[in-house]
DNA sequence: TCCATCATGTAAACAGTTACATGATTGC
DNA sequence: GCAATCATGTAACTGTTTACATGATGGA
């Protein structure tokens, strides 16, 4: 009966239940902060989203009278903390565990594209962007650490292991490169 | 001039780009086939982009006579070729180097919704569930290595490692609940 | 011959982005 | 008091999915 929960819905609920009573707006700052480029947190996709959790009882509302702007102070109903925990727990779909999207690795499958001098380029830019996230991320474990966020530091630990898988790799895909065109040398 | 290139629209033109000649069911069945369900790869998104991409003039059809069935072969052009180039190279944006969109680490920053018992069996399941994808992973490396597929292996190492990171770091997260169960146990 | 599935498409629904509008609040 | 930006929203556009339709092809 009940549509299943899209990775945004998802997200939204876990952030209001983590931020407790709280604004649309609050909800769109975290998305717009986050490191992830997964979602803009645009406006045009949080306030609409949150009108129709509300009207599904997921979220209940009240209004702000502590300001003159108005807007909704969004909490978690029942309903909606079922929802949340039906979303993120077992049976894990493959779409869950299946292998992330990276545009980095999409583009290194048709990187024979390029004419050889540019793959090469393309690597190293590649690892500067890496490192750049890498630090990034690494500056948000402080955080987290320091916040005492252990569920938020986690996942920013599982964000550093796969930028330091990418790393690892990309250095060997360099070094892949250069056999092989050592090898067209001297073929 | 040119809007910006979507992932979908650059991975169409790498694909036609590695398959020669060919049509929009090929295309469409490299993304049903692909280990990543970033895309479905449903005949609702290909058929009308390469339409669009024909009428940009980054694709060249000629119409199938060996089948009654119609449809057409498309080409990359050398302008596509040219804006393919151009969606790989350097600079690359945040977008392409940033940290790839994880639903399993999304769930586990709101792992703390759950009760405890619940947090460890997610983790669990999270193990196996990648451990499916692992395997999966490891036939495909097999696959292009005996195609002598260089880039498509590139790929397909760049995502066993980003695999074999989640898996460390999942176990990581497991022993972590067990400290936090023991603390609080003790506590 | 008949049934499954291949291959080509189309249409409606839907979700998310961009761009805009508007009033409130804050800092100078 | 004025400018910047905060905060709340809306509307149009775009792209993707789901679901359907339809004829071709191949194997029993």
């Amino acid at each position: 009966m009940s549509r299943t929960t899209s990775e945004l819905e998802g997200a939204v609920l876990g952030v209001i239940w983590q931020e407790g009573p709280c604004t649309a707006y609050t909800v769109r700052k975290r998305f717009v902060a986050s490191p992830s480029p997964q979602w803009s947190g645009s406006a045009g996709a949080i306030y609409p989203l949150v009108r129709r959790l509300e009207k599904k009882r997921l979220l209940a509302s009240r209004i702000l009278t502590s300001t003159k702007r108005g807007g909704r102070l969004y909490t978690l109903s029942s309903a909606g903390q079922k929802v949340l925990d039906e979303w993120i727990k077992p049976p894990l779909s493959p779409m869950v565990t299946g292998v992330p999207a990276d545009p980095l690795r999409t583009r290194i499958g048709f990187l024979g594209a390029l004419i050889p001098a540019r793959r090469r380029t393309f690597i190293e830019a590649a690892l500067r962007g890496n490192d750049v996230e890498i630090q990034t991320t690494l500056v948000e474990i402080k955080d987290s650490r320091e916040k005492n966020d252990h569920w938020h530091l986690l996942a920013a630990q599982g964000a550093l292991a796969c930028l330091r898988a990418r790393r690892t790799w990309l250095r060997a895909a360099a070094r892949s490169l250069h056999r092989k065109r050592r090898a067209a040398a001297a073929g």
